[in-house]
This record gives structure tokens, C-alpha cells and sequence, in this order.
DNA sequence: CGTGCCTGTATCGTATACGGATTTCGAGAT
DNA sequence: ATCTCGAAATCCGTATACGATACAGGCACG
């Protein structure tokens, strides 16, 4: 009964098509480029990247096993979240993010630090716009950098789990104006504690952020229920 | 931009070769029966079922992703986990286990506490008689007791995607029986905590044992390394 | 005009086959 | 005896092919 502990791995094995697709599928889920209603096919994305279906499936069910996608017996979708697992989501949150964004404040490279003050800008700016859809990527983006910078590995890849949750949240809360400046002011929040090096202004406004989301994601929970109500009664 | 709420999956589909191979091969794995220099090879493993290699390299696979096996240029193998993983995971640990100790000291029923209450007891006997393996499979099933206890199933998930780093800190850790009655004991506590409905207690108690758990592997770590170090100069 | 069956098709899971990379093993040289 | 080099074996990744299954749309029947 011995440990062996691995010495750093230096040998780099160059990655199989399986992966390499799973990566480019893995930004476009990111980048919210597939909708709810997409079927993903493995014949289709193997026609894509003229490979076989083998390294195609590959991709798709290591995506599902991710979480990122579902299985089903018509193709690969976006898994349906249900109201329940978003509100379990939010108390995971509340447990890892705060610590993630503390170990980035103390972490983190100016070189990520002045990407995601260009994300602030541009979220600020399309917020002025009125610009929906760009407010919701800026917001994306800005999230997504300061996850990749978490130095501890398995705590940035327990966070990005739940992105397709997060992400369900977002596409709901995003469609009320209204949250958009909280979600901007929130950001540029954690920014400047990323900023100054801050662990514990970032600790607190992350938590802070995500009751907040939490609240509007209720919100419009509510709102949708009543419309849909509306919706039964005018027709 | 409309989120689908998804009703409850009754729908349950017929698992899969893979799925089944899968789980057998996570059941072997779990028990220790598969070593640190064993092999698993698709071709033996699709013979042993008597299907192809697909559904054999699919387990295999999945069981990769999982973290409970690593793809090497000659079939899969136990991981080798790092020092460095280990202890990030501790830190996850300190971030997820204690809520979810509370969750369950608030939560548990009547049934899963005497299932619990059993796993102490042998425990117990068996540090008494010195049975290091019984001590090591009671502990076992005392952790995975309460973790299947878990009412949130994220942070149920969540958890049980570093099983295998834990495992690997139990089979350092239990090489010297002087960590036994530590194991033992923090245990206990942490059972009363569940049986007094007390979610604080739980709490704290996982913490601590968290933290004498970083100890004894760094503990353990040293003199694994001094042994080395005598073995090379006695040669 | 609505309802249920039935067939067609889309898509998945699995089987089989091939090529390539890496390791192992053995023969010959030093 | 040991080292080196090359061939063979091992094993993975990928390609192609063949059922199996679930969904959809049409057709018959009430």
C-alpha cells in the first residue's frame, strides 16, 4: 500500500481530435454561441471538423459528463436546469467563490488585471448603450477571467461545473434592465478589489453579488410566472 | 431567451455497456483491488465482458475524467496524485464539508443514522484489535455514509469528485496506526453532531478533523521521505 | 374533425478494422 | 557482460459499418 507522488509531468502528449473538439464546443457553450433549443449531433459536428463520429461523440459525451450538455435520445442539448439545482447552485457559490476571488486578489497578474478592466469598460459602456446583449458578454467575460486566474486548479474547475447554471441565471436575470447596472457595479466592485490586491473587499463583494443574484434571479422567476399567467388569461 | 424549467426526469434509460462496465470498474477501484501497477487495457477489459472495445474504452474513459484513472501510452493506471493536488484539495474540503456536515446534521434520517452508527462501531473494534484494513473500510463507508446524506446534490457532487485525492491521503495516512484513534474519534464527533441534530458542532468538527487530517499527511509525506532516504544510504 | 396506430427517419450505441506511436525485446557489436 | 540499434509487439486513436430505439408525421378509423 505505497503512494507514489508524481513528479511534474513534463512529458506533453499532443491532444486527440476528441479533445481538441471538446475544447472548441467547450468556447462556444462558453460564449453562449448554442441556444436552448439547439441539437448538438455527433454526425454533424464530425462533418465539421471532417473527423469521424468517433472523436465527435467523444467530445460530446465528455461534455455531458462535464455537465455541460445532456444527453438525450434526439442529440447533445443544454442541460435543463431546474429551479431547484439553480437554487442549490447559489449556496455552492456562496461556499467556493468567495475564497476564488480571494485567492485572485492576492494572485493576480497585471497582464489579467488589464484584461478584465477591459471587460469593465466594455460592460460599462454597453450598459450606457442600453445594450443588452452586449452587457450580458462583457459580464461573461469578466466572470470568466477572473475564473481562469484561481491558482488552485481543482477549486477553479469545481467553479466551472456549474457554468451552465450560472449562465441559465444570467439569460434570465439579463432580460430586466434593471439588474444591469447591480450586475456592472458588482463587477467593477470585485475589480477594484482585484485591483488593490484586496482578498477580503473581494471575498465580501463576491458574496455580496451573489445574494444579489440571487434575489433578482427570484425576481424573475416571479415576474416569468406572472406573465405566463397574463399570457393563460388573455387568450 | 426563455429557460426551459425542467419537471422531474422519470424517464430512466436503460444504462449502457459502458455505463455498466463503468460502474463495475468504480466498484473495483473503490475496494482497492485494482494496484498501482496494474494495467487496465481496453482490449482485456472488453474480452472480460464479452463486448467490444468501445464500450470498454468508454468506461475506461469516463473513469479518466472522473480522476480515478490516468490515460498513459500503455493502458490506464491509478493516478498519480501530486502533492501539490492534495493539498488544494484540503483547501476545497475546508470550503465544502463543513456546510455540507451541517446540511446533514439537519437533515439525516432516523434509517441513515443507524446505517452510520454501525460503520463507528466497527471502526471502533477494529482499532481496538489493530485491524489497520477494517479501520481503513470502516472509515470508508463512514465517510461515504454521510456524504450520500448530503441533501444538496450539487455540493453532494461536488464533494465526491476529489474521492480519489482523499483516498490517496487515507492509504498515506493510515500506514501509521497512530493516526487510527484520531480517525476514530473525529468521526465519533462528528456522528453525535449528526445524532444531536447539531449542525454547529458538525461544522466545526469536520473542520478540525480536516485540518489533523493535513497534518498527519504532511506528517506522513516527512517520514515517507526519510524512509527513502535510509533505504538509499543503508544501499 | 379528432385520435390512435404505423411506418420512416434521425440518432445513438456498439462492432470491427486500420494506422501510428511507443515500448519492449533480442541480436550483434564493443 | 553490457550497450546499441532495430524489429516486433502492444495499445491507443480514429474510421467505417451495422443494428436498435425513440420520435414524428401521415393515414386509417371512429
Amino acid at each position: 500500500m505505497t503512494i507514489v507522488l508524481a513528479s511534474d509531468q513534463t512529458a506533453v502528449a499532443p491532444p486527440s481530435q476528441g479533445q481538441i473538439i471538446r475544447d472548441v464546443l467547450l468556447g462556444r457553450l462558453q460564449r453562449g454561441e448554442i441556444g436552448l433549443e439547439d441539437r448538438l449531433v455527433d454526425t454533424a459536428i464530425a462533418a465539421e471538423f471532417s473527423v469521424s463520429r468517433m472523436p465527435a461523440r467523444d467530445a460530446l459525451k465528455r461534455l455531458v459528463h462535464e455537465g455541460y450538455l445532456e444527453a438525450t435520445t434526439r442529440g447533445f442539448m443544454l442541460p435543463r436546469v431546474t429551479h431547484h439545482e439553480i437554487l442549490e447552485i447559489f449556496d455552492l457559490r456562496r461556499l467556493l467563490e468567495p475564497r476564488a476571488v480571494a485567492l485572485v486578489a492576492q494572485s493576480m497578474k497585471p497582464a489579467e488585471l488589464t484584461a478584465l478592466e477591459g471587460t469593465i469598460g466594455d460592460a460599462r459602456r454597453a450598459t450606457r448603450a442600453g445594450d443588452t446583449e452586449l452587457v450580458f458578454k462583457a459580464s461573461e467575460r469578466f466572470r470568466n477571467g477572473w475564473i481562469a486566474a484561481v491558482p488552485n486548479v481543482s477549486l477553479r474547475q469545481a467553479i466551472q461545473r456549474y457554468m451552465t447554471q450560472v449562465q441559465a441565471v444570467r439569460m434570465l436575470t439579463f432580460r430586466d434592465p434593471v439588474n444591469h447596472p447591480l450586475i456592472v457595479d458588482g463587477n467593477t466592485r470585485l475589480f477594484d478589489a482585484f485591483a488593490n490586491r484586496d482578498a477580503v473587499a473581494a471575498s465580501d463583494h463576491i458574496l455580496r453579488f451573489i445574494y444579489e443574484g440571487e434575489r433578482a434571479y427570484l425576481n424573475a422567476v416571479k415576474a416569468e410566472a406572472e406573465e405566463a399567467q397574463q399570457a393563460a388569461k388573455s387568450a
